[in-house]
DNA sequence: GTGGATGCAAACCATTTGCACGCCA
DNA sequence: TGGCGTGCAAATGGTTTGCATCCAC
């Protein structure tokens, strides 16, 4: 993404532009698809951008009440962030090695109509968190661990 | 729950027999349809029968790993423990005004084996939280607030 | 120049843990 | 009676906040 993009989407939102915002930005955008906590981000920000942790916090929940990242908290208690390019997606976590795998639909999707009407509620969001055992694990554990 | 099932179940999972893990069963399993954070519990507790939250908080975690209860960590940063009668079921929570509903079913069920497919994952657990608006506070917001 | 952004250290808060005491098997 | 369960207070750890300083506009 370009200078003059990350900027714009900046300013579009009404926030300032700094070195650190457009850093972290540019990064979780060029890493859509890894979902990402606090600290992954911190350790990839260049020391002179961004020094302090509490300021990557602050920046990512400003990010992400502008919508321009998504955040989830993991069943760990972790909070991981990602950019949000308008695509809705779920993720399955390895619970050995920790591999994730992207699903290509989501489940809820299919759902939503029948929800409503057997609840009589408007659905405004979902967390959707799968665990299991990526293909190798299952290898691995089959020949005995 | 008769005071012999309560027995015979914690027995069964290796637990010794206390009057604090009989009254945490007996209350969860009464309220076998409302997920309840660890406070509640030790609201419901008499004291003379528990008198610390931290055991309170052990009983639970303990129930939990022999699968009498189910735990999960909710988006709001609290983990919610709910007596496991087997059922697989999901709940809705109004953003507005907190009530919860429960779905007749599970959207996951459908989309194992095609999710196996798709990822080349064993699907070991899941989490699927919904947030949206029950029908009272879409009323009341439709109605101006 | 000035209000918002940042760095640092201290606070937060749900949950966990260490240790001394007490009770179930 | 011996080991596990409990109470209390202190620790933990991810995240937030207060305040002084600094920078974008």
């Amino acid at each position: 993404m370009t200078e003059n993009l990350l900027e714009n989407l900046l300013r579009k939102n009404g926030l300032k532009v700094t070195k650190g915002r457009k850093e972290v930005l540019r990064l979780m955008e060029k890493r859509k698809d890894e979902p990402m906590k606090a600290e992954q981000v911190y350790d990839l920000v260049p020391r002179e951008i961004c020094s302090s942790l509490s300021t990557v916090y602050r920046i990512l929940n400003q990010l992400s009440q502008k919508g321009l990242l998504k955040s989830t908290l993991y069943q760990n208690g972790i909070m991981y962030y990602q950019y949000n390019s308008g695509e809705h997606r779920h993720y399955i976590v390895c619970s050995k090695c920790g591999k994730v795998a992207a699903l290509e639909n989501c489940p809820m999707d299919a759902f939503d109509n029948y929800i409503r009407k057997d609840t009589g509620f408007d659905i405004t969001g979902h967390v959707f968190e799968l665990t299991g055992l990526c293909p190798d694990c299952k290898e691995k554990l089959k020949s005995g661990k």
